[in-house]
DNA sequence: ATATGCAGTGCTGTATACAGTATCTTGGGA
DNA sequence: TCCCAAGATACTGTATACAGCACTGCATAT
Protein backbone atom coordinates (compact mmCIF):
# COMPACT_ATOMS: atom_id res chain seq x y z
CA UNK A 1 0.00 0.00 0.00
CA UNK A 2 1.95 3.00 -1.26
CA UNK A 3 -1.38 5.33 -1.02
CA UNK A 4 0.84 7.08 1.92
CA UNK A 5 2.88 8.34 -0.70
CA UNK A 6 -0.02 10.11 -2.95
CA UNK A 7 -1.94 13.13 -1.60
CA UNK A 8 -5.22 14.23 -3.83
CA UNK A 9 -4.45 17.95 -3.53
CA UNK A 10 -7.72 20.68 -4.24
CA UNK A 11 -7.35 20.96 -7.40
CA UNK A 12 -7.76 17.12 -7.76
CA UNK A 13 -4.35 16.72 -9.63
CA UNK A 14 -1.90 14.29 -8.19
CA UNK A 15 1.57 14.94 -6.97
CA UNK A 16 4.12 13.14 -4.61
CA UNK A 17 5.11 13.56 -1.38
CA UNK A 18 8.63 13.42 -0.11
CA UNK A 19 7.30 13.48 3.76
CA UNK A 20 4.35 10.73 5.24
CA UNK A 21 1.16 11.57 5.61
CA UNK A 22 0.33 13.27 9.40
CA UNK A 23 -1.33 11.22 11.69
CA UNK A 24 -5.04 10.98 12.34
CA UNK A 25 -6.72 14.13 13.89
CA UNK A 26 -8.40 13.78 17.13
CA UNK A 27 -11.90 13.58 15.85
CA UNK A 28 -11.20 10.92 13.47
CA UNK A 29 -9.34 8.83 16.60
CA UNK A 30 -12.16 9.55 18.83
CA UNK A 31 -14.36 8.37 15.78
CA UNK A 32 -12.44 5.11 15.50
CA UNK A 33 -12.48 4.69 19.39
CA UNK A 34 -15.75 4.94 20.11
CA UNK A 35 -16.81 2.91 17.05
CA UNK A 36 -14.48 0.02 18.73
CA UNK A 37 -16.02 0.61 22.07
CA UNK A 38 -19.63 0.46 20.54
CA UNK A 39 -19.25 -2.64 18.51
CA UNK A 40 -17.35 -4.40 21.40
CA UNK A 41 -19.98 -3.41 24.24
CA UNK A 42 -17.61 -1.36 26.28
CA UNK A 43 -20.09 1.00 26.22
CA UNK A 44 -23.91 -0.38 27.45
CA UNK A 45 -26.62 -0.10 25.28
CA UNK A 46 -29.08 2.94 26.15
CA UNK A 47 -25.42 4.17 27.94
CA UNK A 48 -26.01 7.87 27.71
CA UNK A 49 -22.56 9.15 26.84
CA UNK A 50 -20.99 12.25 28.75
CA UNK A 51 -19.20 14.43 26.43
CA UNK A 52 -16.98 15.59 29.18
CA UNK A 53 -16.27 12.62 30.51
CA UNK A 54 -15.58 10.73 27.20
CA UNK A 55 -13.13 13.74 26.03
CA UNK A 56 -11.60 13.37 30.01
CA UNK A 57 -11.16 9.17 29.28
CA UNK A 58 -10.10 9.35 25.39
CA UNK A 59 -8.11 12.24 25.24
CA UNK A 60 -9.17 15.54 23.32
CA UNK A 61 -11.49 17.93 23.79
CA UNK A 62 -15.58 18.06 23.67
CA UNK A 63 -15.44 20.07 20.35
CA UNK A 64 -13.89 16.75 18.10
CA UNK A 65 -15.51 14.51 20.24
CA UNK A 66 -18.88 15.73 19.26
CA UNK A 67 -17.84 15.53 15.93
CA UNK A 68 -17.11 11.86 16.04
CA UNK A 69 -20.37 11.17 18.08
CA UNK A 70 -22.43 13.14 15.34
CA UNK A 71 -20.76 10.75 12.45
CA UNK A 72 -21.78 7.81 14.29
CA UNK A 73 -25.21 8.77 14.92
CA UNK A 74 -25.43 9.73 11.38
CA UNK A 75 -24.39 5.83 10.81
CA UNK A 76 -26.82 4.46 13.04
CA UNK A 77 -24.37 3.68 15.85
CA UNK A 78 -25.82 6.15 18.32
CA UNK A 79 -29.06 7.87 18.50
CA UNK A 80 -29.52 11.60 19.73
CA UNK A 81 -31.95 13.85 21.75
CA UNK A 82 -31.67 17.48 21.51
CA UNK A 83 -30.18 18.99 24.47
CA UNK A 84 -30.51 15.77 26.25
CA UNK A 85 -27.05 14.39 24.24
CA UNK A 86 -25.82 10.80 22.99
CA UNK A 87 -26.95 7.71 23.84
CA UNK A 88 -25.54 4.24 22.95
CA UNK A 89 -28.12 2.35 20.30
CA UNK A 90 -30.55 -0.08 21.99
CA UNK A 91 -31.27 -2.98 20.33
CA UNK A 92 -34.46 -4.59 20.27
CA UNK A 93 -34.90 -8.05 18.62
CA UNK A 94 -37.24 -6.17 15.71
CA UNK A 95 -34.43 -4.00 14.99
CA UNK A 96 -31.92 -6.81 14.74
CA UNK A 97 -34.06 -8.64 12.80
CA UNK A 98 -34.96 -5.60 10.24
CA UNK A 99 -30.56 -5.83 10.06
CA UNK A 100 -30.56 -9.42 9.19
CA UNK A 101 -33.25 -9.10 6.57
CA UNK A 102 -31.55 -5.98 5.16
CA UNK A 103 -28.06 -8.17 4.63
CA UNK A 104 -29.91 -10.94 3.45
CA UNK A 105 -31.28 -8.72 0.72
CA UNK A 106 -28.35 -7.30 -0.29
CA UNK A 107 -25.99 -10.27 0.02
CA UNK A 108 -28.70 -12.46 -2.16
CA UNK A 109 -28.36 -9.86 -4.79
CA UNK A 110 -24.74 -9.74 -4.51
CA UNK A 111 -24.16 -12.78 -5.25
CA UNK A 112 -26.40 -13.10 -8.39
CA UNK A 113 -24.19 -10.28 -9.60
CA UNK A 114 -21.09 -11.77 -8.70
CA UNK A 115 -22.57 -14.94 -11.02
CA UNK A 116 -22.53 -12.46 -14.04
CA UNK A 117 -19.62 -10.53 -12.95
CA UNK A 118 -16.79 -11.93 -11.39
CA UNK A 119 -13.72 -13.87 -13.34
CA UNK A 120 -12.84 -17.34 -12.94
CA UNK A 121 -9.88 -16.12 -11.36
CA UNK A 122 -11.03 -14.02 -8.61
CA UNK A 123 -13.43 -17.11 -7.75
CA UNK A 124 -10.64 -19.71 -7.75
CA UNK A 125 -8.70 -17.21 -5.42
CA UNK A 126 -11.70 -16.83 -3.37
CA UNK A 127 -11.85 -20.99 -3.43
CA UNK A 128 -8.18 -21.20 -2.06
CA UNK A 129 -9.10 -18.46 0.75
CA UNK A 130 -11.54 -21.22 2.10
CA UNK A 131 -9.08 -24.22 1.69
CA UNK A 132 -6.28 -22.38 3.36
CA UNK A 133 -8.75 -21.20 6.23
CA UNK A 134 -10.76 -24.58 6.55
CA UNK A 135 -11.48 -27.13 7.81
CA UNK A 136 -12.93 -26.41 11.08
CA UNK A 137 -10.26 -26.20 13.85
CA UNK A 138 -11.27 -26.51 17.17
CA UNK A 139 -9.13 -24.13 18.87
CA UNK A 140 -10.59 -20.74 16.88
CA UNK A 141 -12.08 -18.32 19.19
CA UNK A 142 -16.14 -17.30 18.06
CA UNK A 143 -14.24 -14.13 17.42
CA UNK A 144 -12.10 -15.21 14.81
CA UNK A 145 -14.69 -17.46 13.53
CA UNK A 146 -16.65 -14.16 12.49
CA UNK A 147 -13.90 -12.55 11.15
CA UNK A 148 -13.07 -15.26 8.56
CA UNK A 149 -17.18 -15.14 8.50
CA UNK A 150 -16.55 -11.40 7.28
CA UNK A 151 -13.92 -11.87 5.31
CA UNK A 152 -15.35 -14.67 2.95
CA UNK A 153 -18.65 -12.36 2.19
CA UNK A 154 -16.54 -9.38 2.20
CA UNK A 155 -14.65 -11.09 -0.59
CA UNK A 156 -17.71 -11.66 -2.26
CA UNK A 157 -19.13 -8.27 -2.22
CA UNK A 158 -16.73 -6.54 -3.83
CA UNK A 159 -16.92 -8.74 -6.87
CA UNK A 160 -20.12 -7.24 -7.21
CA UNK A 161 -18.23 -4.29 -7.50
CA UNK A 162 -21.06 -2.21 -6.36
CA UNK A 163 -19.57 0.30 -3.55
CA UNK A 164 -22.66 1.52 -2.18
CA UNK A 165 -23.71 -1.99 -1.42
CA UNK A 166 -20.32 -2.46 0.37
CA UNK A 167 -20.98 0.71 2.07
CA UNK A 168 -24.14 -0.98 3.30
CA UNK A 169 -23.18 -4.39 4.53
CA UNK A 170 -20.36 -2.92 6.18
CA UNK A 171 -22.66 -0.71 8.09
CA UNK A 172 -24.82 -3.39 8.98
CA UNK A 173 -21.85 -5.92 10.02
CA UNK A 174 -20.34 -3.70 12.48
CA UNK A 175 -24.04 -2.96 14.09
CA UNK A 176 -25.05 -6.63 14.49
CA UNK A 177 -21.25 -7.75 14.99
CA UNK A 178 -21.80 -8.95 18.49
CA UNK A 179 -24.90 -10.67 17.90
CA UNK A 180 -23.25 -12.44 14.88
CA UNK A 181 -20.74 -13.58 17.13
CA UNK A 182 -22.63 -14.91 20.16
CA UNK A 183 -24.93 -16.66 17.34
CA UNK A 184 -21.72 -18.03 15.75
CA UNK A 185 -20.84 -20.03 18.62
CA UNK A 186 -24.21 -22.59 17.65
CA UNK A 187 -23.39 -22.65 13.94
CA UNK A 188 -19.14 -22.55 14.39
CA UNK A 189 -19.45 -26.60 12.29
CA UNK A 190 -21.63 -25.82 9.29
CA UNK A 191 -20.59 -22.06 8.19
CA UNK A 192 -17.16 -23.42 6.59
CA UNK A 193 -19.64 -25.72 4.48
CA UNK A 194 -21.99 -23.12 3.64
CA UNK A 195 -19.76 -20.93 2.16
CA UNK A 196 -18.09 -23.07 0.22
CA UNK A 197 -21.63 -24.08 -1.74
CA UNK A 198 -22.36 -21.23 -2.07
CA UNK A 199 -19.05 -20.35 -3.97
CA UNK A 200 -19.30 -23.92 -5.75
CA UNK A 201 -22.86 -22.56 -7.00
CA UNK A 202 -21.69 -19.29 -8.08
CA UNK A 203 -18.55 -21.00 -9.92
CA UNK A 204 -21.01 -23.68 -11.32
CA UNK A 205 -22.21 -19.84 -12.61
CA UNK A 206 -25.83 -20.86 -11.63
CA UNK A 207 -27.70 -17.47 -10.29
CA UNK A 208 -30.88 -19.34 -8.44
CA UNK A 209 -28.70 -21.92 -6.42
CA UNK A 210 -26.37 -19.59 -5.48
CA UNK A 211 -29.02 -17.20 -4.18
CA UNK A 212 -30.87 -19.78 -2.54
CA UNK A 213 -28.13 -20.97 -0.90
CA UNK A 214 -26.55 -17.31 0.38
CA UNK A 215 -30.49 -16.78 1.16
CA UNK A 216 -30.66 -20.00 3.72
CA UNK A 217 -26.98 -18.54 4.70
CA UNK A 218 -27.97 -16.01 6.31
CA UNK A 219 -31.32 -16.50 7.13
CA UNK A 220 -31.73 -16.24 11.12
CA UNK A 221 -35.59 -16.45 12.36
CA UNK A 222 -36.50 -14.16 15.31
CA UNK A 223 -36.55 -16.62 18.27
CA UNK A 224 -32.94 -16.77 16.95
CA UNK A 225 -32.49 -13.67 16.99
CA UNK A 226 -33.92 -12.92 20.43
CA UNK A 227 -31.93 -15.72 21.96
CA UNK A 228 -28.78 -14.19 20.88
CA UNK A 229 -29.73 -10.79 22.09
CA UNK A 230 -30.37 -12.51 25.60
CA UNK A 231 -27.25 -14.30 25.26
CA UNK A 232 -25.88 -10.94 24.53
CA UNK A 233 -26.92 -8.78 27.06
CA UNK A 234 -25.93 -11.62 29.60
CA UNK A 235 -22.49 -11.25 28.52
CA UNK A 236 -22.60 -7.48 28.53
CA UNK A 237 -23.79 -6.90 31.90
CA UNK A 238 -21.57 -9.68 33.65
CA UNK A 239 -22.63 -9.31 36.44
CA UNK A 240 -26.07 -11.38 35.96
CA UNK A 241 -28.48 -8.93 37.54
CA UNK A 242 -31.88 -9.23 35.79
CA UNK A 243 -32.93 -6.09 36.99
CA UNK A 244 -30.18 -4.50 35.20
CA UNK A 245 -31.18 -5.50 31.57
CA UNK A 246 -33.11 -2.94 29.03
CA UNK A 247 -36.84 -3.11 28.95
CA UNK A 248 -36.18 -4.29 25.28
CA UNK A 249 -35.20 -7.52 26.25
CA UNK A 250 -36.77 -7.89 29.82
CA UNK A 251 -39.76 -7.39 28.48
CA UNK A 252 -39.00 -9.04 25.07
CA UNK A 253 -41.34 -7.38 23.37
CA UNK A 254 -41.46 -9.14 20.13
CA UNK A 255 -44.46 -8.25 17.94
CA UNK A 256 -45.71 -10.21 15.18
CA UNK A 257 -43.83 -10.57 12.37
CA UNK A 258 -42.74 -13.79 10.18
CA UNK A 259 -39.18 -15.35 10.20
CA UNK A 260 -39.39 -14.21 6.41
CA UNK A 261 -35.63 -13.07 6.58
CA UNK B 1 -49.49 16.05 15.78
CA UNK B 2 -49.28 16.24 19.63
CA UNK B 3 -45.65 15.31 19.69
CA UNK B 4 -44.66 18.57 20.98
CA UNK B 5 -46.41 18.00 23.87
CA UNK B 6 -44.30 14.62 24.63
CA UNK B 7 -40.65 14.35 26.06
CA UNK B 8 -38.63 11.70 26.39
CA UNK B 9 -36.89 11.97 29.65
CA UNK B 10 -33.24 10.21 30.19
CA UNK B 11 -34.53 7.46 31.91
CA UNK B 12 -37.23 6.49 29.20
CA UNK B 13 -40.52 7.71 30.89
CA UNK B 14 -42.69 9.69 29.85
CA UNK B 15 -44.34 13.26 31.17
CA UNK B 16 -46.12 16.08 29.99
CA UNK B 17 -44.87 19.39 29.58
CA UNK B 18 -46.80 22.38 29.45
CA UNK B 19 -44.35 24.45 27.31
CA UNK B 20 -43.97 24.01 23.69
CA UNK B 21 -40.89 21.90 22.64
CA UNK B 22 -37.91 24.50 22.06
CA UNK B 23 -37.13 24.75 18.10
CA UNK B 24 -34.47 23.16 16.34
CA UNK B 25 -31.23 23.77 17.02
CA UNK B 26 -28.39 25.47 15.11
CA UNK B 27 -26.82 22.24 14.25
CA UNK B 28 -30.16 20.79 12.94
CA UNK B 29 -31.12 24.28 11.02
CA UNK B 30 -27.52 23.96 9.29
CA UNK B 31 -27.69 19.91 8.49
CA UNK B 32 -31.44 20.49 6.67
CA UNK B 33 -30.10 23.70 5.08
CA UNK B 34 -27.19 22.14 3.20
CA UNK B 35 -28.85 19.42 2.62
CA UNK B 36 -30.84 20.95 0.86
CA UNK B 37 -28.63 22.54 -0.96
CA UNK B 38 -26.83 19.49 -2.11
CA UNK B 39 -30.17 17.96 -2.94
CA UNK B 40 -31.15 21.34 -5.20
CA UNK B 41 -27.23 21.46 -6.59
CA UNK B 42 -27.14 25.33 -5.72
CA UNK B 43 -23.54 23.70 -4.46
CA UNK B 44 -21.40 22.42 -7.35
CA UNK B 45 -20.41 19.12 -7.96
CA UNK B 46 -16.65 19.21 -6.01
CA UNK B 47 -16.85 22.60 -4.74
CA UNK B 48 -14.85 23.46 -1.56
CA UNK B 49 -17.21 24.50 1.30
CA UNK B 50 -16.02 27.35 3.08
CA UNK B 51 -16.70 26.80 6.68
CA UNK B 52 -16.42 30.47 7.85
CA UNK B 53 -18.70 31.71 4.43
CA UNK B 54 -21.26 28.97 4.85
CA UNK B 55 -21.52 30.25 8.20
CA UNK B 56 -21.70 33.44 7.61
CA UNK B 57 -24.17 33.03 4.76
CA UNK B 58 -26.07 30.64 6.89
CA UNK B 59 -26.31 32.50 10.44
CA UNK B 60 -24.01 30.59 12.98
CA UNK B 61 -20.81 30.05 14.06
CA UNK B 62 -18.38 27.02 12.66
CA UNK B 63 -18.79 24.56 15.29
CA UNK B 64 -22.48 23.55 15.02
CA UNK B 65 -22.28 23.77 11.08
CA UNK B 66 -18.61 21.36 11.38
CA UNK B 67 -21.40 18.97 13.76
CA UNK B 68 -23.82 19.40 10.37
CA UNK B 69 -21.24 18.83 7.78
CA UNK B 70 -19.71 15.53 9.77
CA UNK B 71 -23.14 14.48 9.45
CA UNK B 72 -23.62 14.96 6.07
CA UNK B 73 -20.24 13.52 4.89
CA UNK B 74 -21.43 10.26 7.36
CA UNK B 75 -24.40 10.01 4.91
CA UNK B 76 -22.65 10.08 1.79
CA UNK B 77 -23.36 14.07 0.48
CA UNK B 78 -20.60 15.52 0.70
CA UNK B 79 -17.08 14.26 1.13
CA UNK B 80 -14.28 15.27 3.74
CA UNK B 81 -10.36 15.02 3.38
CA UNK B 82 -8.43 16.11 6.42
CA UNK B 83 -6.75 19.69 6.76
CA UNK B 84 -8.52 20.66 3.66
CA UNK B 85 -12.16 20.36 4.15
CA UNK B 86 -15.40 19.51 3.48
CA UNK B 87 -16.39 19.19 -0.61
CA UNK B 88 -20.16 18.80 -2.24
CA UNK B 89 -19.81 14.85 -4.09
CA UNK B 90 -19.19 14.65 -7.38
CA UNK B 91 -21.65 12.59 -9.04
CA UNK B 92 -19.34 9.68 -11.57
CA UNK B 93 -22.04 8.01 -14.14
CA UNK B 94 -20.18 4.47 -12.07
CA UNK B 95 -21.53 6.15 -8.45
CA UNK B 96 -25.23 7.30 -9.82
CA UNK B 97 -25.46 3.85 -11.50
CA UNK B 98 -24.51 1.94 -8.04
CA UNK B 99 -26.86 3.74 -6.55
CA UNK B 100 -29.51 2.97 -8.88
CA UNK B 101 -28.45 -0.76 -8.82
CA UNK B 102 -28.99 -0.54 -5.14
CA UNK B 103 -32.44 1.12 -5.23
CA UNK B 104 -33.57 -1.50 -7.38
CA UNK B 105 -32.58 -4.15 -5.32
CA UNK B 106 -34.05 -2.87 -2.22
CA UNK B 107 -37.24 -1.94 -3.77
CA UNK B 108 -37.63 -5.26 -5.75
CA UNK B 109 -37.39 -7.15 -2.08
CA UNK B 110 -39.35 -4.49 -0.60
CA UNK B 111 -42.06 -5.58 -3.44
CA UNK B 112 -42.29 -9.12 -2.36
CA UNK B 113 -42.53 -8.33 1.30
CA UNK B 114 -45.62 -6.21 0.66
CA UNK B 115 -47.27 -9.04 -1.48
CA UNK B 116 -46.49 -10.98 2.05
CA UNK B 117 -47.35 -8.68 4.82
CA UNK B 118 -49.82 -5.71 3.14
CA UNK B 119 -53.03 -5.96 4.08
CA UNK B 120 -55.62 -5.46 1.50
CA UNK B 121 -56.89 -1.73 2.94
CA UNK B 122 -53.58 -0.71 2.88
CA UNK B 123 -53.28 -1.47 -0.73
CA UNK B 124 -56.63 0.08 -1.39
CA UNK B 125 -55.34 3.09 0.39
CA UNK B 126 -52.51 2.87 -2.07
CA UNK B 127 -54.34 2.99 -5.33
CA UNK B 128 -56.61 5.11 -4.46
CA UNK B 129 -53.98 7.69 -3.62
CA UNK B 130 -52.96 6.61 -7.47
CA UNK B 131 -56.39 7.17 -8.65
CA UNK B 132 -56.70 11.11 -6.88
CA UNK B 133 -53.53 12.05 -8.10
CA UNK B 134 -53.61 10.39 -11.84
CA UNK B 135 -54.21 10.79 -14.24
CA UNK B 136 -51.46 12.61 -15.97
CA UNK B 137 -51.60 15.99 -16.00
CA UNK B 138 -49.97 18.60 -18.28
CA UNK B 139 -49.49 21.37 -15.68
CA UNK B 140 -47.28 19.42 -13.50
CA UNK B 141 -43.67 20.56 -13.15
CA UNK B 142 -40.81 17.67 -13.13
CA UNK B 143 -40.59 18.36 -9.26
CA UNK B 144 -44.21 17.77 -8.69
CA UNK B 145 -43.35 14.19 -10.54
CA UNK B 146 -40.71 13.32 -9.09
CA UNK B 147 -42.08 14.16 -5.32
CA UNK B 148 -45.27 11.84 -6.15
CA UNK B 149 -43.13 9.50 -7.99
CA UNK B 150 -41.37 9.45 -4.29
CA UNK B 151 -44.50 9.46 -2.36
CA UNK B 152 -45.55 6.16 -4.22
CA UNK B 153 -42.67 4.33 -3.68
CA UNK B 154 -42.58 5.14 -0.11
CA UNK B 155 -45.44 4.36 0.85
CA UNK B 156 -44.60 0.65 -0.76
CA UNK B 157 -41.88 0.47 1.07
CA UNK B 158 -43.66 1.80 4.55
CA UNK B 159 -45.63 -2.09 3.98
CA UNK B 160 -42.39 -3.38 4.40
CA UNK B 161 -42.24 -2.52 7.69
CA UNK B 162 -38.30 -2.41 7.80
CA UNK B 163 -37.00 0.90 9.18
CA UNK B 164 -33.46 0.16 8.25
CA UNK B 165 -34.54 0.04 4.23
CA UNK B 166 -36.53 2.52 4.63
CA UNK B 167 -33.48 4.43 6.45
CA UNK B 168 -30.82 3.49 3.12
CA UNK B 169 -34.12 4.27 0.46
CA UNK B 170 -33.83 8.02 1.50
CA UNK B 171 -30.91 8.40 1.69
CA UNK B 172 -30.35 7.06 -1.68
CA UNK B 173 -33.39 9.18 -3.31
CA UNK B 174 -31.77 12.16 -1.57
CA UNK B 175 -28.76 11.46 -3.18
CA UNK B 176 -29.77 10.55 -6.81
CA UNK B 177 -33.35 12.95 -6.18
CA UNK B 178 -31.53 15.61 -9.14
CA UNK B 179 -31.25 12.97 -11.64
CA UNK B 180 -34.58 11.28 -11.39
CA UNK B 181 -35.42 14.65 -11.63
CA UNK B 182 -33.82 15.33 -15.02
CA UNK B 183 -34.86 11.38 -16.09
CA UNK B 184 -38.22 12.08 -15.46
CA UNK B 185 -38.75 14.77 -18.08
CA UNK B 186 -38.54 11.71 -20.49
CA UNK B 187 -40.11 9.28 -18.65
CA UNK B 188 -43.27 11.42 -17.09
CA UNK B 189 -46.32 9.71 -19.76
CA UNK B 190 -45.63 5.93 -18.51
CA UNK B 191 -44.90 6.60 -14.75
CA UNK B 192 -47.83 6.47 -13.67
CA UNK B 193 -49.00 3.69 -15.73
CA UNK B 194 -46.04 1.59 -14.35
CA UNK B 195 -47.05 2.44 -10.56
CA UNK B 196 -50.61 0.74 -10.97
CA UNK B 197 -49.24 -2.21 -12.71
CA UNK B 198 -46.48 -2.76 -9.38
CA UNK B 199 -49.74 -2.59 -7.38
CA UNK B 200 -52.10 -4.60 -9.26
CA UNK B 201 -49.22 -7.35 -9.00
CA UNK B 202 -49.16 -6.75 -5.71
CA UNK B 203 -52.75 -7.13 -5.26
CA UNK B 204 -52.92 -10.03 -6.82
CA UNK B 205 -50.28 -11.37 -4.15
CA UNK B 206 -47.93 -12.06 -7.04
CA UNK B 207 -44.31 -11.31 -5.69
CA UNK B 208 -42.95 -12.85 -9.13
CA UNK B 209 -44.88 -10.26 -11.37
CA UNK B 210 -44.37 -7.65 -9.17
CA UNK B 211 -40.76 -7.86 -8.02
CA UNK B 212 -40.23 -8.08 -12.05
CA UNK B 213 -42.51 -5.07 -12.52
CA UNK B 214 -40.75 -2.97 -9.94
CA UNK B 215 -37.26 -3.68 -11.72
CA UNK B 216 -38.58 -3.17 -15.24
CA UNK B 217 -40.05 0.39 -13.38
CA UNK B 218 -36.60 1.09 -12.08
CA UNK B 219 -33.73 -0.63 -14.18
CA UNK B 220 -31.94 2.79 -15.78
CA UNK B 221 -29.58 1.96 -18.56
CA UNK B 222 -25.98 3.32 -17.91
CA UNK B 223 -26.00 5.11 -21.52
CA UNK B 224 -29.81 6.91 -19.55
CA UNK B 225 -27.59 7.79 -16.41
CA UNK B 226 -25.08 9.45 -18.43
CA UNK B 227 -27.15 11.61 -19.89
CA UNK B 228 -29.20 12.57 -17.34
CA UNK B 229 -25.75 13.49 -15.80
CA UNK B 230 -24.97 15.47 -18.79
CA UNK B 231 -28.22 17.31 -19.01
CA UNK B 232 -27.75 17.64 -15.15
CA UNK B 233 -24.31 19.49 -14.93
CA UNK B 234 -26.01 21.75 -18.42
CA UNK B 235 -28.65 22.92 -15.66
CA UNK B 236 -26.21 23.40 -12.56
CA UNK B 237 -23.64 25.40 -14.61
CA UNK B 238 -26.31 27.57 -16.44
CA UNK B 239 -23.59 29.45 -18.12
CA UNK B 240 -23.64 26.23 -20.19
CA UNK B 241 -19.76 26.85 -20.47
CA UNK B 242 -18.19 23.36 -21.52
CA UNK B 243 -14.74 23.88 -20.05
CA UNK B 244 -16.51 24.10 -16.45
CA UNK B 245 -17.47 21.19 -16.53
CA UNK B 246 -15.99 18.13 -14.03
CA UNK B 247 -13.95 15.57 -15.56
CA UNK B 248 -16.61 13.14 -14.74
CA UNK B 249 -18.65 14.28 -17.12
CA UNK B 250 -16.38 16.14 -19.38
CA UNK B 251 -14.16 12.53 -20.00
CA UNK B 252 -17.24 10.10 -19.71
CA UNK B 253 -15.05 7.74 -17.97
CA UNK B 254 -17.62 5.02 -18.54
CA UNK B 255 -16.10 1.60 -17.84
CA UNK B 256 -17.18 -1.67 -18.89
CA UNK B 257 -20.28 -2.81 -16.72
CA UNK B 258 -23.42 -3.96 -17.85
CA UNK B 259 -27.21 -2.87 -17.97
CA UNK B 260 -27.80 -5.26 -15.16
CA UNK B 261 -29.21 -2.44 -12.57
C1' DA C 1 12.54 29.55 -19.22
C1' DT C 2 12.30 26.50 -15.50
C1' DA C 3 13.01 25.04 -10.93
C1' DT C 4 13.51 25.93 -5.97
C1' DG C 5 13.16 28.11 -1.54
C1' DC C 6 10.70 31.08 1.55
C1' DA C 7 7.62 34.20 3.48
C1' DG C 8 2.60 35.33 3.29
C1' DT C 9 -2.18 34.21 3.46
C1' DG C 10 -6.20 31.67 4.35
C1' DC C 11 -8.30 27.92 6.09
C1' DT C 12 -8.97 23.93 9.09
C1' DG C 13 -8.45 21.60 13.82
C1' DT C 14 -8.92 22.12 18.59
C1' DA C 15 -9.53 24.05 23.19
C1' DT C 16 -12.13 26.65 26.13
C1' DA C 17 -15.50 29.92 28.03
C1' DC C 18 -20.08 30.86 28.68
C1' DA C 19 -25.10 30.68 28.01
C1' DG C 20 -29.21 27.95 28.05
C1' DT C 21 -31.81 23.95 29.40
C1' DA C 22 -32.94 19.62 31.69
C1' DT C 23 -32.56 17.07 35.77
C1' DC C 24 -31.78 16.52 40.64
C1' DT C 25 -32.23 17.86 45.45
C1' DT C 26 -34.01 20.00 49.21
C1' DG C 27 -37.41 21.91 52.07
C1' DG C 28 -42.09 23.10 53.15
C1' DG C 29 -46.91 21.90 53.29
C1' DA C 30 -50.91 18.67 53.34
C1' DT D 1 -45.65 9.63 54.03
C1' DC D 2 -46.49 11.91 49.84
C1' DC D 3 -46.59 15.85 46.78
C1' DC D 4 -45.08 20.11 44.95
C1' DA D 5 -42.09 23.97 44.03
C1' DA D 6 -37.89 26.46 43.80
C1' DG D 7 -33.14 26.62 43.98
C1' DA D 8 -28.92 23.99 42.91
C1' DT D 9 -26.45 21.22 39.86
C1' DA D 10 -24.86 19.10 35.71
C1' DC D 11 -24.66 18.85 31.09
C1' DT D 12 -25.43 20.26 26.37
C1' DG D 13 -25.27 24.05 22.61
C1' DT D 14 -22.71 27.71 20.72
C1' DA D 15 -19.26 31.26 19.96
C1' DT D 16 -14.71 32.46 19.67
C1' DA D 17 -9.67 32.47 19.98
C1' DC D 18 -5.65 30.59 18.50
C1' DA D 19 -2.39 27.07 16.82
C1' DG D 20 -0.92 24.58 12.86
C1' DC D 21 -1.11 23.07 8.26
C1' DA D 22 -1.62 23.73 3.07
C1' DC D 23 -1.56 26.38 -0.71
C1' DT D 24 0.00 30.86 -3.19
C1' DG D 25 3.06 33.93 -5.10
C1' DC D 26 7.29 36.12 -5.36
C1' DA D 27 12.22 36.21 -5.47
C1' DT D 28 16.33 33.96 -6.56
C1' DA D 29 19.30 30.55 -8.72
C1' DT D 30 20.38 27.43 -12.45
Amino acid sequence: MLASNIVYRWDQTVEVRTRPRPRESHAERLYSAIKDMAIAYRIKPGERLNEVELARQLGGSRTPLREALNRLAAEGFLTFRRSQGFFCREFKPREIHELYQLRRIIELAAARLVCEQASDSELDELARFLDQTGPEQRDRTSADLVALDEQFHRSLMAMARNDEMMRVLDNINARIKFFRWVDMDTRRATTQGEHRDILAAIQAREPDLAAERMGQHITVRLDQITAAIKEGYSRIYLSGVGDELPQAVAGLDVEEFGSNG
